[in-house]
DNA sequence: GCGACAG
DNA sequence: ATCTTGTCGC
């Protein structure tokens, strides 16, 4: 179990969240480059050894999985809505240095700029790694919704459906898309770091391969609950895993 | 006080 | 996220 975290340090959070947002939202632009290798971070849990994170590596154009990591361990955090980054950015920063390829962009489970303080998971980790990032969350967390198409529109998918409109200024913070034909909700897309919200609509929508997740998050999704449902079920060791233990010491401020 | 609330 | 039986639809 994770520890609790008192009111005045989720207070510090917020304010380290005002910072990172503050850097983020100046770094918005295209990259300039299309992506090669990408990255899927997703987590799941297991009961008996708490977090189970993976890194996925997908080359871009073909679609192949390369390369995939694994870090567990127990969160320091207990969830918070809005405080996720401090949850489990640790075990993906320690799941991301076990992949031995190099990569031009993150796509995250959660959220980016789609964000109360505009500082999502996938802010925070594109950021601090320097690279472009991308949240691809299946719920909304902040904002108004804003439809620019009926549902019965949508023929072909994935079909952009609208956006996530900031309350305060209107501004696009997310497009939601149905991503396939049996979906009835959307997901939603945003900017996390370093790239702007066109191009991460744009980039996702075409790794979109008929199923809810873009393939980066889809093959992280299914390998971490598989290792999860392993180690509870004793068929696997921790010590057993690429990627080894998780080490926690980073992306957690001191508090 | 009430509703919202990523994973 | 996870806990869980049945159930709707291709």
């Amino acid at each position: 179990m994770s520890m609790k975290t008192p009111y005045s340090n989720i207070r510090k959070l917020i304010e380290i969240q005002k910072n990172i947002s503050y850097k983020a939202l100046g770094s918005l632009r295209p990259p300039g480059y299309a992506p090669r290798l990408v990255v899927g971070l997703d987590a799941a849990y297991s009961r008996i050894y708490g977090g189970v994170a993976v890194a996925v590596i997908i080359d871009y154009v073909s679609g192949s999985l390369l390369d995939y990591s694994v870090a567990i361990g127990e969160p320091r955090l207990e969830y918070i809505p809005g405080l996720l980054a401090f949850r489990e950015a640790p075990l993906f920063y320690t799941a991301l240095q076990g992949l031995r390829h190099e990569y031009d962009l993150l796509v995250i489970d959660g959220h980016g700029i789609s964000h109360p303080r505009k500082a999502g998971i996938a802010t925070h980790i594109g950021l601090a790694l320097g690279k472009p990032s991308i949240g691809v969350a299946k719920k909304k967390l902040y904002g108004n919704e804003v439809y620019i198409k009926k549902l019965g529109e949508c023929n072909v998918h994935p079909c952009t459906i609208g956006y996530v409109a900031d309350p305060e200024t209107g501004e696009k913070l997310a497009y939601m898309v149905l991503p396939n034909k049996r979906s009835r909700a959307p997901i939603y897309i945003s900017p996390g770091a370093n790239i702007d919200l066109e191009t991460a609509l744009k980039t996702v929508t075409s790794m979109l391969k008929g199923t809810r997740l873009p393939l980066p998050t889809y093959h992280a999704d299914k390998i971490s609950k598989h290792i999860a449902r392993l180690l509870d079920r004793g068929v696997l060791k921790p010590n057993q895993l690429k990627g080894g233990l998780g080490r926690l010491d980073h992306f957690m401020p001191r508090i």
